[in-house]
DNA sequence: CTGAAAGCGCTTACAG
DNA sequence: CTGAAAGCGCTTACAG
């Protein structure tokens, strides 16, 4: 492979004027600048990123640790990021954890090696040392979707609050008493705050969340399907069950299909973050949507504005619930127009 | 950040030695050897993998440019090309093509600035000329899943002839007679090879695939909504919508539903590609199944033989059809016992 | 077994 | 405006 020493050679100038011109460099005469062009067109000259990075200590580039990549809202999350990035000068390179905490530290590690400008994370797990080093340590940070209470880093997230509160009075108003919940691992912030948004909203319509119906899942479709078949086998099984996030609504939309019931007669089904596959499920899925590439456009913000000097900013975007027919209200039943939330 | 002088001053040795202990070199005293290790731990030093892969010449990273990541295909196949690398120590590194040829080449030319070792591409178009360019240089490449003809590159990729052929006859044994197809872009290989291998299975019953019938997509949902639209509005549209992959057939489910048809029985749908959620829409959908994790293990192999030295082996596995009901067939109704691709 | 030194491919003060 | 030289953080013959 051509080095810049070749162009140099075939420009007749040295490496430092080509080094100028590649880079813009505004003291180089216009006979330079073109000699150089040339050389570089002829020989078909691409700069090392590598030792360019080595020498100006900077990657432009940004890693961006998911939780799953087979989980469609972090794919979606990925694609947006990775837009908002490449707008901006930056290319973004991706580790995916598969809801490993060990998995996540070895990426954390490998992108760290790598020299990355700026880290965007995802915690799979509320604990791990490495993530509070990093926190600690010069490379800037953010945490996106989920993040980990007590360090300096900033949050861009989305608050289901509301729209749990909603979920709840969708319910409570289809006359489902016994509400059940799939929740995520307790150690991620949205593992438990979700379930908490769903126990307070509950309790506001006295509704008790007792231990049988907090099903302890993992984010993944097979916890899902497990915990399902848990509340299924109950002797006295939920009205409803609502999945802390898409693929557990997979994995228990499995489980009831397994045990030939049907969604939402004999059982409702709710999830946390919408897909587009929702909308043709049998029935459509009643589910609570994030403003997903908003996220990822204000978590690549709040990373540059780190790394090029600039005060980031936090970020906390509502989520809406979107209704549908899983939990036994007609499509054509108009949700609240009063409630600008919930919308069809 | 602590650098390998640092390590060195720290452990009283030259930086020489402490490179030798970090790269396992066996001609290491012992004493020389814990006390690096000690030193190390000590300063929570990490050796700079930038300047490392700048004197080796190698970065023991694989890019992977795939077309889509919001396609589910695409998704388990990064999934399973990434663990596979691992395995192998390799990490991999992604870059979206979006199905757009000018983002594809970004990232190819992204990635080949960083000196990956080898590169994987599933080329979004026929014709570029970067691509072209890259097979004859300096390093490894090969196909996944769609491939550039005359270019001495290996392929992996699944072979969806047969299951096309079982895919007509199903429909044939169902009383189906007018068939669409929507394709994906005629410059990829997957993008004309589907259509043909369609006319084919179809030719072998005397039906003809007239050119209202064939949609132009591009494997991307809007495409599949706008196909399908047009098939709907034809004086006499189709038995059946066959999508050529399953983004496309979620466009067409939007389209079926946004004119208040139902599948199957207003007309059916089948697709190419199988993902989880086809089990449970209304109704589940009959699918064409890639062998999808591997591929992805199949192509991270015939890449680490070409970077090692070995010879690399190019791959075609067989697809293989999945009855379900979204054509017409009862779920009950089992496929011909003696086809043993024919499962439900 | 160990260290001094060269060099990977760039960028950037510094001097002219 | 241009070039010679130092240096980014490593690895690896070479010599001892």
């Amino acid at each position: 492979m051509a080095g810049i020493k070749d162009v140099a050679a075939a420009a007749g100038l040295s490496v430092a004027t080509v080094s100028r011109v590649l880079n813009g460099h505004p003291s180089v005469s216009e006979d330079a600048r073109t000699r150089v062009t040339a050389a570089v067109e002829g020989l078909g000259y691409r700069p090392n990123a590598l030792a360019r990075s080595l020498r100006t200590d900077q990657t432009r580039t940004l890693g961006l640790v998911i939780s799953d990549v087979l989980n469609p809202y972090f794919t979606e999350l990925a694609r947006s990021v990775e837009e908002e990035a490449r707008a901006l000068g930056y290319s973004v390179v991706i580790g995916n954890a598969n809801e490993r905490p060990e998995l996540q530290d070895h990426h954390v590690r490998t992108l760290l090696d790598r020299r990355i400008d700026g880290l965007l994370v995802s915690p799979a797990d509320g604990s791990s040392p490495l993530m509070r080093q990093t926190a600690e340590g010069p490379t800037p940070m953010v945490f996106v979707d989920r993040w980990m209470p007590g360090l300096d880093v900033p949050v861009v997230r989305a608050d289901g609050t509301g729209a749990v509160r909603d979920l709840v009075a969708h319910l409570h108003g289809l006359g489902h008493r016994r509400l059940a919940i799939i929740a995520g691992p307790a150690a991620t912030t949205t593992g438990h705050e979700r379930v908490e948004a769903f126990r307070e909203a509950l309790h506001a319509y006295g509704i008790p969340l007792p231990a049988e119906l907090v099903g302890q899942g993992d984010f993944q479709a097979d916890s899902g399907r497990r915990v399902t078949e848990g509340f299924l086998a109950l002797p006295e099984p939920p009205d409803v069950v609502f999945a802390a996030d898409n693929l557990m609504a997979l994995g228990a939309l499995d489980a009831i299909r397994a045990r030939g019931l049907a969604v939402p007669d004999d059982i409702g089904l709710a999830a946390f973050d919408d897909i587009p596959w929702f909308v043709h499920t049998g029935p459509p899925i009643t589910a609570i949507a994030q403003p997903t590439a908003e996220l990822g456009r204000a978590a690549v913000h709040a990373l540059t504005d780190l790394i090029e000097g600039r005060p980031p900013q936090s970020v906390t975007l509502p989520a809406r619930l979107v209704v549908r027919r899983s939990c036994g209200e007609p499509a054509t039943t108009a949700p609240d127009p009063r409630d600008p939330r919930s919308q069809l």
